[in-house]
DNA sequence: TAGACGACTAAACAGCGTTCAATCATACTG
DNA sequence: CAGTATGATTGAACGCTGTTTAGTCGTCTA
C-alpha cells in the first residue's frame, strides 16, 4: 500500500509549509517578528501542532540557517568563471558581501545571531560551509599559483583573514551602522581591495586555522607559518 | 530648602541603581536575560516603578550604550602614547578589538544589535563616537605625515576601512563563529596588519565618508579622492 | 466493526513589556 | 497642627511570547 508513503508525503508537506511560513515572515518582517503563533496562523494550524514537526522554535531557525548556507553556496558558485583566478577570488568575496545585502536576515542568522545556540554550536558541522571554505581556499591557491600572492601564504589563513575582514562591512551594513548617505558597497569594496593588497604584500600572519578546510590535504598536514 | 535637592538626589540614585542592575544582569547573563521584572527584583521595586525612571526598556539599553561608548573611549584613550604614530594607530585598533572581547555585551549592543532602534537611529548623535573617530583620524593623519601611508590617503576613508575590517573578527569572536581551537586574537591581529599593509600599499579607495568626522576641517571641505 | 494509532486542538503555564487605577508617604498651606 | 496636594509606588491587568498537556477526532489496521 502507498498509504504510509502518502502520509509521509503529507507530513513532509506540512513540515515544508512551516518552513515557508517562517521564511516569509523572517524575510519580510525580520527575525524578531517570527513567532510560533504567527507561523501557525499562516499555515492554518494550531500553535501546538507545530511542535509535532519541530521540537522547538530554535530548530525552525536552524533549518532556515541550513537553507541560508545553501543560498550562500549558490551565490558563491555563481561567482565562478572569471578567467583570472585573482579576479575570481575577488568575485567570491564580493558575492559573500552581496549575499549579506540580498539576504540580510539569513546572513544575520548565519553569521551574527547569538540567540539560536544550535547554530553556533554546530558551526563546524555545516558541511556546506566547510565545502564553501574549501572551494574558496582553492581559489586562493590558484591565485598563489598565478603569482598574485606570495608562495608562503597559507590559503586557509588567507581565507580566514578575508572572511573576517569582509564580515565587518557586511555587519555594519545590515545593522545600519553607517551614516545615512554613506555607501556601504564602496566601503566593502575598499575593505576587500585593501585586504587583498595587504595579503599580496606578504604581511606576516599568525593565525592557525582549524585543519578541516584545507583544500587538498598535504601529506605532512597543515603547517602554518609563524608571523 | 534642600528638600527638592535631596529628592532629586534620591531619584537619581534610584535611576542609577536601575542602570546598575541592568548592567550587572547584562554583563553576567547577556542581553537576552535582562528583563524589567528581573531588574525590578534586584532593586526591590515593582516592575511598574521602573517606568517612572525610564520610559521603556529600550531607553535603559540606550543608556547602557552611552556608557559603552564612554568605556570604549577610555580604552582607546588608554592606548595613546606610543612614540611611533603608526604603532599608536595600530594600538588604537587593537584596543578597539580588545574592547569587543572585554566588553562583549557592550560591543554587541553598540555595534551589532538591531533590536534597540534608538541606538541605530541616533548613531550619528553619539558625540563620544564622533570624538573617538576624530581622534583616531588624527592618528592616521600623523601616520601619513610620518610617511607610513601615502599622502593621497584620506584619513576618514582609512578610518572607515579599518573600522569595518576590525569589526569583522570582533563579531566572529563575540558570536562564537570560529572553530573551538582557533585563536581569535591571532585572526584580529592578522586582519589589522593586513589592512594596515593594504592601506600603506596605496590601494585605490572609493568610499565617501560622512563629513562629520574630519579631524581638522579643511577650508575647501572634504574632497574624497576617486578609487 | 472494534481497536489502535497518530494528528490535531483548546487550554493552560510561566514568562515578557507595558499600562492604569488606586494607594501611600511626604511636603506644602492655612 | 490639620488638611490638602503632589508625586512615588504598587497590584492587577492586557496582550504578547514559547511550550506543555490532556483530550478529541479521524483514519488505518485487524
Amino acid at each position: 500500500m502507498g498509504i504510509k508513503e502518502r502520509q509521509d508525503r503529507e507530513r513532509l508537506a506540512v513540515r515544508e509549509s512551516i518552513l515557508t511560513a517562517a521564511r516569509d515572515l523572517f524575510v519580510a518582517e525580520g527575525y524578531a517578528q517570527v513567532s510560533i503563533r504567527k507561523i501557525a496562523e499562516r499555515i492554518e494550524y494550531s500553535p501546538a501542532a507545530i511542535y509535532s514537526y519541530y521540537p522547538s522554535k530554535d530548530d525552525i531557525f536552524f533549518a532556515l540557517a541550513i537553507e541560508g548556507f545553501r543560498r550562500l553556496d549558490d551565490t558563491i558558485r555563481a561567482s565562478e568563471g572569471a578567467p583570472d583566478p585573482f579576479i575570481e577570488l575577488r568575485d567570491s568575496w564580493w558575492a559573500f558581501y552581496q549575499f549579506s545585502k540580498d539576504h540580510r536576515e539569513f546572513f544575520h542568522l548565519m553569521f551574527v545571531d547569538r540567540s539560536v545556540p544550535a547554530i553556533t554550536e554546530q558551526w563546524q558541522g555545516f558541511d556546506l560551509l566547510q565545502q564553501m571554505m574549501t572551494r574558496v581556499a582553492g581559489r586562493i591557491q590558484r591565485s598563489i599559483d598565478a603569482g598574485r600572492f606570495p608562495a608562503s601564504l597559507n590559503p586557509d589563513v588567507a581565507l580566514h583573514v578575508l572572511w573576517a575582514a569582509l564580515t565587518g562591512p557586511a555587519v555594519l551594513g545590515c545593522t545600519c551602522r553607517l551614516a545615512p548617505g554613506e555607501d556601504c558597497d564602496a566601503l566593502a569594496r575598499d575593505v576587500l581591495d585593501t585586504t587583498l593588497a595587504g595579503l599580496a604584500a606578504g604581511t606576516p600572519l599568525s593565525f592557525v586555522p582549524f585543519p578541516v578546510c584545507t583544500p587538498v590535504a598535504s601529506p605532512t598536514g597543515v603547517v602554518p607559518h609563524e608571523g
